[in-house]
DNA sequence: CCAAGCTATATAGCTTGGCTATACACTAGT
DNA sequence: ACTAGTGTATAGCCAAGCTATATAGCTTGG
């Protein structure tokens, strides 16, 4: 019997969220899921405005500025100047925040690489084209919002 | 091509994380991921001490200590005490508490459910065979390959 | 061309989930 | 019985989330 999509969703939330929990023990780190899901956003969609990055990480705007705040006292992102309105601004992924996420990457397998150890390449097949399936959730789509007209700068 | 278990796990978490604020977003739910965590692993595990479910929950005791007396003045855990050993408890999931999981369960597929319309069968059953390799990942006791029978029975 | 209103970001203040350090209460070993 | 160990609770902190509101800059109608 294969499971109803609620189940599997309910399932594959709590899971990964539990994944979470052990990477963030294991690997010691205190950086948080919503850093590495903003930059994350940053690196596969390139710069964009507070206001959009909020609807992409689909927190609140005050909750992004906050965000980006700490992340550009870390360097991790920078601000630019938005020419044609000067009340926004781009925020840009740095070279360092590049280098911080795919370091994070590393952490991850590091950290959760015992917990796998047992999957062939079937499993990892299964996991890559389900990974990919959510990712396609996301990207470039009317966003369910309705305003977002200019993601693409 | 079959992207590196690193990029798979990096992309996993992300998205994953971004479909929990869809959620929270379009349910309209303050109920955390920490509250369903909890409240799924007593589904799965049954009744655990406050120490084992902070364990399995990957958070810190005290933590746990915290969301047990929330989850119990909302009723939605109850303790029992402990005849072995009086300084512990054990935690049990009431019927409002499952209630409660049930509820989430359908309004998560009700507010994904326009994200994930075009999935097709073969689509849903990789989500499912992955949702089934990450669940067997915390199966602590009857040990690995839970996935092999988990999937379609 | 300027007042009124709309929009982009910031600030304030709150709640909750996460942590460490530590206290307290009970169990167990010698 | 004393000491060491274990299970839970408390205290106090920080970060991430929220709503409500302020500020500043765009835009537009008269």
């Amino acid at each position: 019997m294969t499971s109803q999509p609620t189940d599997i969703l309910e399932s594959l939330l709590t899971s990964t969220h539990r994944l979470t929990r052990i990477a963030a023990q294991e690997t010691g780190r205190t950086t948080s899921p919503a850093v590495w899901r903003t930059l994350s956003i940053l690196t596969t969609d390139g710069d964009l405005r507070v206001g959009d990055l909020a609807r992409a990480s689909r927190v609140s705007q005050p909750t992004m500025t906050k965000l980006v705040r700490g992340l550009a006292e870390d360097e991790l992102v920078k601000r630019i100047a938005d020419t044609d309105d000067s009340r926004a601004w781009l925020i840009a992924i740095t070279p360092k925040g590049t280098a911080a996420l795919t370091e994070w990457r590393g952490q991850l397998a590091d950290s959760l690489g015992d917990l796998f150890a047992d999957l062939d390449d079937d499993d990892w097949a299964v996991l890559d084209r389900a990974t990919s399936l959510l990712a396609s959730r996301f990207s470039s789509r009317t966003d369910v919002r309705a305003d977002t007209e200019a993601v693409f700068a």
